[in-house]
Parts: C-alpha cells; structure tokens; sequence
DNA sequence: CCATTTGGTTGCATTATCGAACTATCTGGT
DNA sequence: ACCAGATAGTTCGATAATGCAACCAAATGG
C-alpha cells in the first residue's frame, strides 16, 4: 500500500482537528494563555531573550503580528523591551523573572498533554513518530 | 536516543509553523477560502450531503461556529440547506453543482501541495510518516 | 403529556492574522 | 561624508475564526 497525495493531505486535516488546533484562544495544552503567546515564551524560555526580528522568523509571523504578541507579553509582566546592543532599530525581548516562571508552567503542561499522547504510542514507535513528523515538517516547509 | 514529551511537543510546534497553520484567512494548500470553510467542503464532497451535527462532530467545532460556516457555504452558493428527513430539527447540507466544482479545485490544490511535499520525503519513508501521523492522531486525540 | 435532550441560530466578546503606511536606523556605493 | 535603499518596529484598518450564552423548535421517554 504505498501512500498518496491524497491520504497525506487527509492524515493531517484529521491530525488538526484531533490535536484542536481549531482553538486560537486556547493552548491545546490546556494553559489559560493564547496560543500564539505560547509558542512565543517557548521560544524565549528556551534562549533567555532574542531579538524581536529573531521571533519573527521562527513564529513566521509578520513583524506587526509580533510586535503585538510581544506587546502583551510585556503587558503580562512576563517579557521586557531593550534595544538591542549594536543595532538601534531592533528590539531585544527578554524574560522577566514572572516570565520564565509562566515558561516553566507552560512546559510542565505541555509536558503533561503529550506525555500522556506518548504513553499511547507503542513504546517501540515512539522514536518513528517523532522522525517521521520531524521529516513530514521539513516536506512541508516552503523555502 | 528515546523521544520524550518535550520533544515530541517541539516537533509538533515545528510542523505547525512550518506548515503555516497560523494563516486562518488562507488555506495552506494555497485556495483563497478560509481554512474552517476547506475543512467542510472537504468532509461535504466526501458524502455529497451531511447533516449539519456530523460536520460538528468531524470539525470538532461548537454548532454555532459550524452554523455560521455553513451559511458562508450557502452564500457562495456552493451548498444548500434542507430539512433532515425523519427530523424536523435536523438540517442536511448538501453541496450543490458549484460546490461539487469547488471541492475538485479544492482537492486539486490539495494534491499539488502535498504532492509535492511527499516528494521530499524519501519514497521508502513515504508509508511510515503516514503510519505514523495517523498514530500521533490517535495519541492526541482526546476522548 | 410534560420534562428533558438534541439540533440549530443569533448576539456578544475575544483573539489572530495580514498588509499598508510611517518612523528610525543601518549599510553600501560614490 | 552623504544619500539611496534595505532592515527593524509600531500602529491602524480590515477580515476571519472561535466559544459561550440565550433562545427556539422538534424529538423522546417516562
């Protein structure tokens, strides 16, 4: 049985719905925070600050829809604007205490939402899962 | 090198971004309709005729929100409603000859992206990446 | 036959996104 | 040095999507 275009575009329709990607205002994670703020203070937890244009590239959002994003999460108490040195026209976003305390909640449910998702994954397909979405990832970014 | 929770999460973030999930105005397949309207006319096309509660429960959606896609389909002119025979509640949602021509357009733009998606992915990989979204699907999926 | 459940619709509130217009800064070529 | 063009951000306006609550109509089951 070798797989199609077809079955492909329906695996990840049924993988969207299923996950609730649907919800915009709701982490699928279960955390009370807009999604687009989660992927955001991810991003941030995992380097401590980044540029705000660094941001841009990796939500692949446009810069006004980042600026905003970063605006709330400064509203929050959870991030800080400085310029950045050496530049004067960027922004540098970076955590604050509050913020890195947000970041470890957040991880701690999204550990718990796909831990239980790999509890249900035969042991032995775990690492094939993860391959094959890092591969399907890659098939579907366009450059 | 076993997968774990964090992991399986980032690479989910990954696909999510790198697939363009966050435009809600543009399919990722490139369409000009709305994502959530590509969505039903997908399920729509598959039976020609739904009731309006089982386009609820494949989108995973509130009816009100399914409600209002369904007028959009209506107003497009590509679906019609009619009353659920044997249920005077129930609405059936049927796609009517332009909705049919949509869903192939749809379908096709479908099969060119991920089509051409599934020609980066190495052809002996191709079955296990499906194998394993639809795994990942089951895992995530909450009951 | 009435209380409850089920299917839908509409109004209200939130959130998200993009593109365009505008400002400020940096960079490369002359 | 200087100016044109690229780059980083912000703000504004328009669109889309979603959920919840309130409400109505039809079915169901004691």
């Amino acid at each position: 049985m070798s797989s199609d275009a077809a079955d492909l575009q329906e695996a990840v329709a049924r993988f969207v719905r299923a996950f609730g990607l649907h919800q915009p205002d709701r982490t699928p994670c279960g955390t009370s925070i807009p999604t687009s703020e989660a992927h955001a203070l991810g991003e941030l937890a995992r380097d401590g600050e980044l540029r705000q244009v660094e941001l841009v590239h990796r939500l692949r959002l446009e810069k006004s829809t980042t600026s905003r994003i970063v605006a709330q999460l400064v509203q929050r108490g959870w991030a800080e604007r400085a310029s950045a040195p050496g530049d004067g026209r960027g922004v540098l976003v970076r955590l604050t205490p509050q913020g890195h305390q947000a970041a470890r909640r957040l991880a701690a449910a999204r550990r718990a939402r796909f831990g239980t998702a790999l509890e249900r994954i035969p042991a032995d397909e775990r690492d094939a899962v993860l391959r094959a979405l890092t591969l399907l990832t890659e098939a579907v970014d366009e450059p």
